[in-house]
RNA sequence: GGGCCGUUAACUCAGUCGGUAGAGUAUCUGCCUUUUAAGCAGAGAGUCGCUGGUUCGAGCCCAGCACGGCCCA
């Protein structure tokens, strides 16, 4: 046998190649696909076609199989089911194909003698993925599986791509939030998830509802970003030539409505926060924010035990479960706490630290908590408290009574000017929620805008803007109210039992796509300049 | 922003010491009317994330970049 040269030997290689190109046709799966609905509208089968009357769900063939199987005969009852192929074994002039629709999965059994020819064609073009119409009766196979024999097989819509595979799934974490609908067909938790999701949701709104709470909507875009120290999104009117921001947070407008004499609004939509991406951070996310006029702290933290506990007996039944390992309980009562002792019991400060701020910045120092030393005294402690003791409050826990420079929309508490009567609940290590007997003196709220403006100047780039319409609504008058945000994506993981907040959030941000940014059309040219 | 890890066929993953790419599933062809991740026989399928560098030779080594994951800030 010759041994050619490596050079010819390329050469070759690359012959053959191009022969390839020229004589046959690479097909990829999709281009079969794409064949096979050719063939079938030459045949006068339609793709797709619009509508279907459905008569049954598969939980319904299911449910008729465990209550009456006596009733089951060749003849019928018949039922009418729509679903997408999941699988399909082949057997020459027959077939079990799996199907699913949004109430579960079952089998069903097509056979050459039991339809007529146009459909038989169609069976042998069917792929996994595509969507069909079944009407036939049901029987028992070997195993005891009950199986919907096919008398009638109806295209509903063809899929041309084909997707993951059936043993293994979707795995790769990028693909399935980027193309989460794949998520959802492939992987069950997933599915489960969001569906748990929307049952918590729903639970909260119930709750509210049934306490005579108003559900109101309020601005997403604003002149003023306020409610919260964060960075906004900023985005332009064009007509109105004025600069808007996606919000931060509902509360102004809320406490707004208040003024107005709606005693009892809640709010369940998104917030924006121009921060970076992380396990536990999404740009946007969901609050619960409700405002409860005549009622203060307090009553909001009895509230929200009470939430809490119906939340997770609607959705899981239980208002105990695991979450990453740790076992949680909701039921009450819940420990309190002011952050002062927090950080004495657990945080490991002792008095004299907390009370002198050179000893308080040595002690950050000590402890490797990085610290901003010329921010103020409130927010130097209330970042030793994240770093000290909010990872180790694993139960539900109240913390309440933050200093007052920490927090500009909480009413002082009336022996301790310097703290607001304020809360904040930690689970699981984390901040869930956030509440306050609201500051109503306008006066005040005024000197608190002025001060926070004034931080802002120095740099604090999350301080609060002032917001005089908002001091005005308030010299109107507004009743004694308290008001709290509840993180529903935070809420959502504990219940869910997921590690990250993309697990709950249906389509998470992602940076462009790799395949975008090579992709030279789509990308701004501005960004080579 | 920093550190570590990853990116190979449609999917899930191997790939040894640097020597020109592998499996299973899926797809295609043939056989097959009770399968359960069906089976048997055969076939096709790759910009090894991108761009450079080192080398006779790079999926593998080096640098930069992109995207993702985890941890930290």
């Amino acid at each position: 046998m010759l041994e050619p040269g490596r050079g010819l030997n390329e050469k070759a290689g690359c012959t053959r190649h191009n022969d390839k190109g020229q004589n046959q046709v690479k097909k990829t799966e999709q281009d079969i696909r794409r064949e096979k609905m050719e063939t079938l509208r030459e045949q006068g089968i339609d793709p797709y076609p619009n509508g279907f009357e459905v008569d049954n769900t598969i939980a319904e063939i299911l449910a008729f199989t465990e209550d009456s199987p006596d009733s089951i005969t060749e003849e019928g009852p018949v039922f009418v089911v729509a679903g997408r192929l999941m699988a399909i074994n082949k057997f020459g002039k027959s077939a079990f194909v799996r199907f699913r629709d949004r109430t579960g999965q079952m089998q069903a059994y097509i056979r050459k003698d039991q339809i007529d020819e146009q459909a038989f064609m169609l069976y042998k073009a069917l792929d996994i993925g595509d969507f069909v119409g079944l009407k036939g009766s049901l029987f028992q196979t070997k195993t005891g599986e009950w199986t919907l024999v096919v008398k009638e097989l109806t295209l509903l819509c063809k899929s041309l791509r084909p997707l993951p595979e059936k043993f293994h799934g979707l795995k790769d974490p990028e693909k399935r939030y980027r193309q989460r609908y794949l998520d959802l067909i492939m992987n069950t938790e997933t599915r489960e998830t969001f569906i748990r999701r929307s049952k918590i949701v729903r639970a909260m709104r119930t709750f509210f509802d049934q306490r005579d709470f108003l559900e109101v909507e309020t601005p997403m875009m604003q002149p003023i970003p306020g409610g919260a120290e964060a960075c906004p999104f900023v985005t332009h009117h064009n007509a109105l030539d004025m600069a808007l921001y996606l919000r931060i947070a509902p509360e102004l407008y809320l406490k707004r409505l208040v003024v107005g004499g709606l005693e009892r609004v809640y709010e369940i939509n998104r917030n924006f926060r121009n921060e970076g991406v992380s396990t536990r951070h999404n740009p946007e996310f969901t609050m619960l924010e409700f405002y409860w006029a005549y009622a203060t702290h307090h009553d909001l933290m009895a509230l929200t035990e009470e939430m809490f506990q119906y939340v997770a007996r609607e959705v899981l039944g239980s208002t105990s479960f695991i979450y990453q390992g740790q076992d949680i309980s909701f039921e009450g009562p819940w420990k309190r706490l002011s952050l002062y002792n927090a950080l004495l019991t657990i945080g490991g400060a002792d008095k004299e630290i907390l009370e002198d701020r050179n000893k308080l910045i040595a002690f950050a120092e000590s402890k490797n908590v990085p610290i901003d030393k010329n921010a103020r005294t409130g927010k130097i402690i209330t970042k030793l408290f994240d770093v000290l003791v909010e990872p180790e409050l694993i139960q539900p826990t109240f913390i309440h009574s933050y200093p007052v420079e920490v927090s500009p929309l909480s009413r002082r508490n009336q022996k301790e000017p310097d703290l607001t009567e304020r809360f904040e609940l930690f689970i699981a290590g984390r901040e869930i929620a956030n509440g306050f007997s609201e500051l109503n003196d306008p006066d005040d709220q005024r000197e608190r805008f002025l001060q926070q403006v004034a931080d802002k100047e120095a740099g604090d780039e999350e301080a609060h803007w002032m917001d005089e319409d908002y001091v005005e609504a308030l010299e109107y008058g507004m009743p004694p109210t308290a008001g709290e945000g509840v993180g529903i994506d935070r809420l959502a993981m504990l219940l869910t039992d997921a590690a990250s907040i993309r697990e709950v959030i249906l389509f998470p941000h992602m940076r462009h796509s790799a395949a975008t940014t090579k992709a030279g059309d789509e990308t701004p040219k501005n960004k080579e300049g």
